[in-house]
DNA sequence: ATCCCGAGGG
DNA sequence: CCCTCTGGAT
C-alpha cells in the first residue's frame, strides 16, 4: 500500500474543510471574550469541561477579580474556591494566578500577543495559546489541536497513526497540508462537527457527511 | 464505568 | 513515553 501523497491529503483536507464552513458556517467562540486577558481565562479553565461550566463560573470570578492587576494579588486558594465546579480547578486556580502575575511582571498587564510569550505563560500551551491568539487577537499563525480536532484529523488520516497522542505534531501535519486560509475556521468547526457527528465513543458514521472521504468510516450494521 | 474543547511533571 | 489533576456528562 503506497503512502498517501500530501497533495491527496490536501485535497481531502480542504473538501472536508468546505463541507464544514458550508454545514455550520461561521462558528463563534462560545466562552465569554470581552478581552484578550479573560478570554486567556476562560480558555485555561475550559480543559476537560463545556463552556457552559466555564461561561457559569467566570461572572463571579471577575467580578472578583477583574483585571490581571486585581488576579495577579488574588490567593490561589479564594480562585480556587470560586472555580471549584470546573474539573481540574486547583491546578486551574494556580495557573490563572500565576498568569496573570506574568502578565502584570513580564508584559506590562497586556497579554502578549505573540504565541512565543503566551506559551511561557503557566498552564498556556500551544491550543489555548491558538485560541487566544486567534479569537482574542485575530492573528492566524496556527491551529488549535484539541481532542475532537486531534481524532478528527487521525479518522481521516491527515496525519500519521503515531502522531495520534502528540496533538503538537498532528497540527504541524495539519499545517503542512492545508493552506492558510483554512486555518482559522479548524477549530470551531471541527469541535462541532467532533460533537455532532464524529465523537470519541459511537461516531454517527450513517449520518455523517463526510463518510464518503473517511478512510475510517464503519458501515452501519 | 468511562470519557472529556490540556498542560505540567516524572 | 507515562501519569496526574478533577467534576460533569453520558
Amino acid at each position: 500500500m503506497p503512502r498517501e501523497t500530501n497533495a491527496a491529503k490536501r485535497e481531502r483536507a480542504v473538501e472536508v474543510c468546505e463541507r464544514l464552513n458550508r454545514r455550520y458556517g461561521p462558528v463563534e467562540c462560545f466562552l465569554d471574550h470581552e478581552n484578550p486577558f479573560r478570554l486567556l481565562i476562560a480558555v485555561l479553565l475550559s480543559a476537560q469541561t463545556t463552556d457552559a461550566q466555564v461561561n457559569k463560573v467566570t461572572p463571579k470570578l471577575f467580578a472578583q477579580w477583574p483585571t490581571p492587576e486585581a488576579m495577579a494579588g488574588a490567593s490561589v486558594a479564594d480562585v480556587a474556591d470560586t472555580i471549584k465546579s470546573l474539573g481540574f480547578y486547583k491546578s486551574k486556580a494556580k495557573h490563572a494566578v500565576e498568569a496573570a502575575q506574568m502578565i502584570v511582571a513580564d508584559y506590562g498587564g497586556e497579554v502578549p500577543a505573540d504565541m512565543k510569550e503566551l506559551v511561557k505563560l503557566p498552564g498556556v500551551g500551544r491550543k489555548t495559546a491558538n485560541i487566544v491568539l486567534n479569537v482574542g487577537y485575530g492573528i492566524v499563525e496556527g491551529i488549535a489541536v484539541d481532542t475532537h480536532v486531534n481524532r478528527i484529523a487521525h479518522r481521516l488520516m491527515l496525519s500519521p497513526k503515531t502522531h495520534a497522542k502528540e496533538p503538537l505534531k498532528t497540527e504541524q501535519d495539519l499545517l503542512k497540508i492545508l493552506p492558510h486560509e483554512y486555518w482559522e475556521s479548524v477549530n470551531h468547526q471541527w469541535i462541532t462537527f467532533g460533537r455532532e457527528i464524529c465523537d470519541a465513543r459511537k461516531p454517527k458514521c450513517d449520518e455523517c457527511p463526510l463518510a464518503d472521504l473517511c478512510p475510517s468510516v464503519r458501515v452501519a450494521g
